[in-house]
DNA sequence: ATAATATCCTAGCAAAACACTATGGATTGT
DNA sequence: ACAATCCATAGTGTTTTGCTAGGATATTAT
């Protein structure tokens, strides 16, 4: 049930990019540099996260990567889901192939039940959220 | 954040226990092949439930095992715990160490936030509530 | 133009986790 | 005695994870 270090190393570096002014693309060098991250492997994150269209590059020198949204309308369930695939406990309530069982299935109705309390954190959290957490926590 | 195998047979296991006369001690044998799981499988997750005193073991001719309380005492929350160890997504909100950035970290406030709404699921079902869940959707 | 700065893309690979299997010993009911 | 069970440790093939390597491609600065 563990997050991988492909959804937290992107989460960090996409509210890096969050964080910082929308118009200068921030190359990944220096995001990975911040947040202490091997730009090698970041490089692999990127690629997924533009895409599916989350940020967006800018090739050649000066170039790097922003977001393509604001981070009030990018949620981290988008950015986690990117990187780690479905975020369901099993596989039968993914919205695939549900069991002979379905609903009848005591354990089934479990993973129902943790799939929806996830989504709901996920679903509902931006980066901006997240970022006035923090901020709001700093100031105190 | 997928549950393994462990948490899932694990799971299906103490339901059939839970869904069974509690003075009658069950085989190993009989619960892998209702549930069609490895024998010599289950009995490394029995032997964890066991020393988390979840299960009572029988040993010998006609023994097997039992609950060691009744089915809406035991939490989904402590078997899951037992079999898959902690459910948190990151080490950082187990309650060990915290990193330094504490509070003011934005990624943590959203593992804090998944920590909760999967322990608030877990915690609050018991077996007696999945298998009543279960039971009242085979009526329908 | 050319050099410098970036992203882009594919391949590969060591370590860890996962999902078991194997084997033999200990205990109890009949 | 004997069969049915649990108990315990070791081993093993497969998959996933977490990277590293190397080069191609595109853009900007000079």
């Amino acid at each position: 049930m563990r997050v991988s270090t492909r959804g937290e190393y992107g989460l960090r570096a996409v509210l890096v990019l969050a964080g910082q002014d929308r118009q200068q693309a921030m190359p990944l060098r220096e995001i990975a540099a911040r947040e202490n991250i091997s730009e090698q492997y970041l490089e692999h994150l990127f690629r997924a996260l533009r895409l599916s269209g989350l940020v967006v590059s800018h090739r050649g020198s000066r170039g790097g990567y922003t977001l393509s949204r604001h981070p009030s309308d990018i949620t981290v369930g988008q950015v986690l889901r990117t990187l780690e695939g479905s975020l369901t406990p099993m596989e039968c309530v993914d919205g695939k192939q549900v069991c002979a069982h379905g609903d009848r299935c005591a354990t089934r109705l479990l993973w129902k039940k943790l799939k929806d309390a996830t989504d709901s954190v996920v679903d509902s959290t931006t980066l901006a959220d997240l970022l006035s957490m923090a901020d709001a926590n700093d100031k105190e």
